[in-house]
DNA sequence: AATGGTAAAACTGTATACATTTTTGACTAT
DNA sequence: ATAGTCAAAAATGTATACAGTTTTACCATT
């Protein structure tokens, strides 16, 4: 079957070679050989390649001295250091988003975000949980274009990108814990108090708040590791953590 | 002719056209495509893909949406957000740092290196120079390191290959300047300064010092660009910056 | 002179071949 | 059984071929 759009074998491979591996499809430490991966995904090794060495940069994969890929392995003192950074870099983001000030029209849009994030407060259903998750998304992202600093918006993607250091990263599969939902409530508080910070110029504020925000995420993932094994069954990455 | 380490043209591919671009060969914006630099560096089109995927990776050229390669172009506030970015995670690395203790050793190794750099304060010469650069370099990294996070670890090492964010990006070329060495002196300052706080637990201070620490290089950036042009010639990386 | 169209040239994306290196696994000696 | 050796199998690194796309350059038209 030819795909219409025909080219990008590289990212179908990126895409793809990502969920298996945040899926689980591996274990962590695991070696995976091109030939092996590019018969699953029935592409030649030359995207496939290319493909991986963007994993790598990811942190979903290493190069052995040998040359052989080997999927990655976390501890959860990894991911708590990946959610500090991107705490960090949000910070930064909020604080120069303040000092700098934003255009009347950023703020509008993210004052559309968050009052239909206010909507969805207390309401449930797998529906509203995904836009949840695609709101808070958007919240976080108007954050770093926020800044206007073009290296702060590509490296708040970057972490993010690190499994289990994304902003909604603990929430899938959690729609129905009383206490999960709890910290949406005072995730969405922090989201208007941020908001608020960096209209009013206060950068001081904002980047505090924004530490504080993204250290939610360590909390909840405290939470999943203290809680059942069924809860963590369907966390995308989880799978990578050792020990 | 055959390299008898054969292997790794994709390493060589990675640095000789890094120097390339870092070194001005190419004005910023300008397309280069891959036949053109495999003939250049006469190897194949193959491990020249990988190192330009990498170099894309840092900053230095981006994809068309065509496919071509194109030397990415920056002005002197990317730069500065760089520079900004670098500090905050040197910031953070230095508070972790603090607040998690360093082993003795460590504390050593780093007291070694200050030292040998207050050896230096005041003497010239290329030779001397060269050291300071380097044992400048041991420093930052010995930052990262103290922190014993391996995310911090590996972004501060990505921000730092940021043309021009890298604590040594505006010493090259300057040794003779007279406000140039001045700022070697407050440097030093700061990295005892730094060195104490973290010997002492002392997080906040630490931080506060990292990030400051930092400023020293937009400062630096804003001497040379407001100096003759002549200063600005040997800089690698300048050239990329526009307007 | 400026614009638009078209064919040739050049380039990128991908597959594949092949040499070299690494891994595997069986076999031998201790 | 354990360790060591060595050949076969498999994997990686690199070059190259080729299809499809983009760019370039030239020519005709306004």
């Amino acid at each position: 079957m030819k795909d219409s759009r025909s080219t990008n074998l590289s990212l179908k491979a990126l895409t793809e070679t990502r969920s298996l591996i945040l899926g689980g499809a591996f274990t962590p430490g695991e070696r995976v050989s091109e030939p092996f991966l590019a018969q699953r995904l029935e592409i030649s090794r030359t995207p496939l390649r290319e493909a991986l060495a963007t994993l790598a940069q990811e942190g979903l994969v290493e190069r052995q001295a040998s040359g052989r890929w080997q999927v990655c392995s976390y501890s959860i003192q990894d991911i708590t250091d990946a959610i500090e950074v991107r705490g960090t870099l949000e910070g930064l983001a909020a604080r120069t988003a303040a000092e700098r000030g934003v255009s009347q029209s950023m703020l509008i849009t993210c004052r559309q975000t968050l009052t239909r994030l206010d909507a969805l407060m207390g309401l449930s259903g797998p529906d509203n949980f995904e836009l949840y998750v695609h709101l808070n998304a958007e919240f976080h992202s108007w954050m770093a274009a926020a800044s206007g600093s073009q290296i702060l918006i590509r490296e708040v993607d970057r972490v993010c990108r690190m499994p289990l250091a994304s902003p909604s990263s603990f929430l899938t599969g959690q729609e129905d814990s009383a206490i999960f939902r709890k910290s949406l409530l005072i995730a969405q508080h922090h989201h208007w108090a941020i908001f608020e910070a960096v209209e009013a110029r206060e950068a001081s504020r904002a980047e505090a708040l924004a530490r504080e925000h993204a250290r939610l995420a360590r909390q909840n993932l405290n939470l999943l590791m203290a809680g059942d094994p069924p809860a963590r069954a369907n966390v995308p990455g989880l799978s990578l953590v050792k020990s």
